[in-house]
RNA sequence: GCGCCUGUAGUGAAGUUGGCCUAUCACGCCUCCCUGUCACGGAGGAGAUCGCCGGUUCGAAUCCGGUCGGGCGCGCCA
């Protein structure tokens, strides 16, 4: 018989049709026993009287597979509105063991209790409330992908096995390739910005796998980013209109699409300006001396912002211009890189804030051959080096004015629902003690 | 890497100024009762050498030293 979805139950009133899933919870009343049955759509709760029906499932515990065929019989009493009657349980898979969490309770994602969270991920992944995370960033990528794809970027795959790195910066993971050094991929700038000399507008969504030991709750050694890269701009302005306007559009539409579920995580109230236009922007400089004027801190010999100031502008942004976003700009030139597009005593780079949190860095970069060689030996950097080689061939055979982002979609997923450490908006994240599952 | 915090049944917690701890509670699990449950309810039961090693003491979950695991903040962060 044709399975059907448990969405889909209450428009098979007064049929017999048979539904598959797992074991989601047992009430037993004596004479009148609920059964509810988790699918991919949700849950479908069946009434099981006849007793020769629920021993089959004496012993078995939450998770076993079961099909189970029965009426639809409309019930205001059932959640969903139906329920299954006259039930014949088939077992598909007995399982026996007692399951180490309840899958059918809230899960804790104290930070004391992250641990476990991770150690029974396989699990807790089943439970329905963990499930509307990861339907939550499912939605998000979903967004991201779909925006770029309505503005004619092309989806790319870059390697992320690469060969001995070459430029410093964030530490890499090395190991050994068929007797060859080889590192992996940190980020697919390098790739991106060659594929801008073909295609104009490239995107990525993949990993990236950063060797830092950082223990924070912002960091982990394989997060999944969103690289774009666009080129033909005409300033760093157009590579900002671009991000802002991405996000911006990508929060709203998740905001709309699971307006429930996010306030069943209790997710923060969402707050945009009226256009994405109106995303506040202030200068590095700018916030240091706010953040200085306001906290008696002095923060205005820092190259980058201290986390504490990204909350505290982002607390500022929020209040004064009603928005989460807010970008950080015109980083000081002793910040940029040999890539950046440089401005005087400031770099063409920018981070995006989403509520306290640096969720993208987006620069504009140097495109000019020449320039690029010149600010790659300033750097002390060899440009003969086989890592450069190839990068170089696509500035010297043309590129036009490009800049994009470098998006931690991890991160996005966080702050969008409010979780305490990125790692609770991951399947199975990777930091520097866990490798498993 | 540095600083602070933390480690008690399968899970989540209480107990941590040493003795009343033969370690408490909730959920889960097992047995039984229960015809409208939906965090079902009721009765009973099993389950912990209190992370590990050593020390102090008549006596240690509790104090001390070490060690391992975990968390948070900072640092690092193309």
């Amino acid at each position: 018989m044709e399975r059907i979805l448990a969405r889909n139950v209450a428009g098979h009133s007064g049929e017999t049709i048979t539904i598959s899933g797992w074991l989601h919870k047992k009430r037993l009343l004596g004479g009148l026993n609920f059964i509810s049955l988790r699918d991919r759509s949700g849950l479908t709760q069946t009434l099981i009287e006849n007793k020769d029906e629920i021993e089959k499932l004496r012993g078995l515990q939450i998770g076993t597979v079961l099909s189970l065929t029965g009426v639809v019989v409309a019930d205001e009493r059932a959640p969903g509105g139906a329920e299954l009657h006259d039930v014949t349980v088939e077992v598909l898979e007995p399982v026996t063991d007692e399951p180490p969490i309840e899958i059918d309770k809230p899960i804790s994602h104290k930070a004391d209790n992250l641990d476990s969270l991770f150690e029974f991920r396989v699990l807790n992944i089943r439970n329905l409330q963990e499930q509307k995370i990861f339907k939550i960033r499912n939605t998000i990528i979903q967004q991201f992908r779909s925006y770029l794809v309505e503005r004619e970027f092309m989806e790319m795959d870059t390697p992320k096995i690469l060969g001995k790195p070459t430029e410093g910066g964030a530490e890499v993971f090395t190991f050994d390739y068929f007797g060859q050094d080889a590192s992996l991929a940190q980020s697919p700038q390098f790739y991106k910005q060659i594929l801008v000399g073909a295609f104009e507008r490239v995107f990525e969504i993949g990993h990236a796998y950063r060797a830092e030991p950082s223990a924070t709750t912002r960091h982990m050694s394989e997060l999944t980013m969103l690289d774009v890269e666009v080129g033909f701009v005409t300033s760093h302005d157009d590579v900002l209109n671009l991000i802002g306007d991405m996000v911006y559009d990508v929060l709203r539409a998740t905001y709309e699409r699971h307006a429930d579920d996010l306030r069943s995580l209790n997710a923060p109230e969402l707050k945009l300006p009226a256009s994405s236009a109106d995303i506040p922007r202030f200068t590095i400089a700018e916030i240091h001396e706010m953040y200085t004027k306001a906290t008696k801190t002095d923060t205005t010999k820092e190259k980058d912002l201290i986390p504490d100031e990204e909350r505290w502008i982002a607390d500022y942004a929020r209040k004064q211009f009603g928005s989460d976003l807010v970008y950080a700009k015109d980083f000081p030139a002793e910040a940029g890189k040999f890539y950046h597009k440089f401005t005087g005593d400031t770099v063409a780079w920018a981070d995006l804030l989403f509520r306290g949190l640096e969720i993208a860095t987006c620069p504009l970069r140097e495109s000019n051959y020449s320039k690029m060689v010149e600010q790659m030996t300033n750097a002390g950097l060899n440009v003969e080096e086989e890592g450069f080689k190839y990068y170089l061939q696509a500035f010297k055979f043309g590129l036009p004015m490009h800049g994009g982002c470098g998006l931690g979609i991890d991160r996005v997923v966080q702050k969008t629902i409010g979780l305490g450490n990125v790692k609770e908006s991951t399947l199975f994240p990777r930091d520097i003690n866990r490798l498993t599952p």
